[in-house]
DNA sequence: GTCTATACATCGATAGAC
DNA sequence: GTCTATCGATGTATAGAC
C-alpha cells in the first residue's frame, strides 16, 4: 500500500512545481528564493536543487504550458473567445511568465516564442497589408488586459465579469482585425 | 570661474539620476545595482549612497514627473495625442517605472497614482454606465502598446511608426469612448 | 564634496550525512 | 528520498578618512 520511491517523488515534485508556479506569479522570477519555494512545499532547499539542478529549470519546469490553439473562424472572435477563457480561470502559468518577462531575459525569450506560433496565425488570416502590426497590437492589448487585471489589480479590470469586457473589446477587435476597406 | 560646491553637487546628482533612469529602465528596480549607477555616472557607490540616502528614495527621484495635461477636446483623440507624444519621444521615466511596476511594490504605487489622476479624468469625460471599466481598458491598452515596443521591443510594434499606430487605434479608442447609443 | 573600508544580510549552489 | 552544513558571490548601507 505505501508508494514506491518514483511514485513519491513525482508527487513531491507536482507539489513543488504548483507552490513555484503560485510564488512566481505572485513576486517574479528573481523575489522568488529556493527557500521560499521549499518551504511552501514542506521539503527542504536542497531537495529543490537536486531535483531541478538550477532555478532557471525549475522556472521552465513552472511555466511550460500546451501550444496555443488553432485560429479557425473568424480572427477576432477567436482571440476574443480565447481571451475570455484567461478571465474566467486565472492561467497561473501565463501569470508567472507575464510577471517575470519584464526582468528576466530568459522569460522575456519563453514570452516571445509563446507568442509567435499564436502571432503566426492571426497575422495570416488578417487580410491586410499592415497585418502584422495589427496581430501585434491586438496582441499589445490582450496582455496589457490581463497584466492590469490579474498583476496589478486595478479596480475596475479587476472586478468586471469577463462578459462586460469582452462586449466592450468586440468592436476594438474587430477593427484591428478587418481590413479598412474590403 | 570655478563653479561653487553647490554647482558641484547640482550637476554631479543630475549625472546620477539621468544614469539612475536609463539603468532602471533598461533592468528593473531589483536588477539595477547603487554599484553599477555609480559607475556609469563616474562616481562612488558611497557618494550616491550619501546623496540619496537609500536606493528606494533614488528610485523614487528617478521616476518623478510632471502631472499628466488635462483632458479636453474629445476623449479619444486626446488620448491619442498624448500616445503619439510618447511613442515619438521614448518616455525614459515612464519607462523606469513600467520596467519595474510587476516586481517591485513601491513601483506598482507610484505606477497606480500616477494613473488615478488620468483615469478620473478620463472616466468622467465617457458619457457611459461603464465608464471607469472602459477607461480602464484605455489604460491598459496604452500600456500594453507602450510594454510591447519599448520594453519587449516586439518586432512589428518597435519599428512601426507613431502614426501607423494610432491610425489603427483610433477606432478602437473611439468604440471604447463613446457611449453605445447616444 | 568625494572616496575607501567594511559590516551585515541573503541567496544560489555544492557536498555529504542519514 | 530527504535534510544539514557550508562556500562563494553580491548587494545595501554605514563610518570615517582625505
Amino acid at each position: 500500500m505505501s508508494p514506491t520511491r518514483a511514485e513519491q517523488r513525482r508527487q513531491t515534485e507536482s507539489r513543488i512545481l504548483a507552490e513555484a508556479r503560485l510564488l512566481f506569479a505572485e513576486v517574479g522570477f528573481d523575489r522568488t528564493t529556493i527557500r521560499a519555494v521549499a518551504k511552501a512545499a514542506g521539503v527542504d532547499a536542497g531537495l529543490v536543487m537536486h531535483y531541478f539542478g538550477s532555478k532557471d529549470e525549475l522556472f521552465a519546469r513552472a511555466v511550460e504550458r500546451a501550444a496555443a490553439e488553432p485560429v479557425d473562424g473568424d480572427v477576432a472572435d477567436t482571440m476574443l473567445a480565447s481571451l475570455a477563457k484567461r478571465l474566467e480561470a486565472e492561467p497561473v502559468a501565463s501569470l508567472a511568465l507575464l510577471r517575470s518577462m519584464l526582468t528576466n531575459a530568459d522569460a522575456a525569450d519563453r514570452y516571445r516564442t509563446a507568442g509567435e506560433a499564436q502571432f503566426g496565425q492571426i497575422s495570416a488570416a488578417i487580410p491586410a497589408a499592415d497585418a502584422g502590426l495589427r496581430a501585434s497590437l491586438l496582441g499589445a492589448i490582450v496582455h496589457g488586459v490581463l497584466i492590469e487585471r490579474y498583476l496589478l489589480r486595478f479596480g475596475h479590470l479587476a472586478e468586471a465579469s469577463p462578459e462586460q469586457i469582452i462586449e466592450l473589446l468586440r468592436p476594438c477587435f474587430r477593427a484591428l482585425a478587418a481590413a479598412p476597406e474590403s
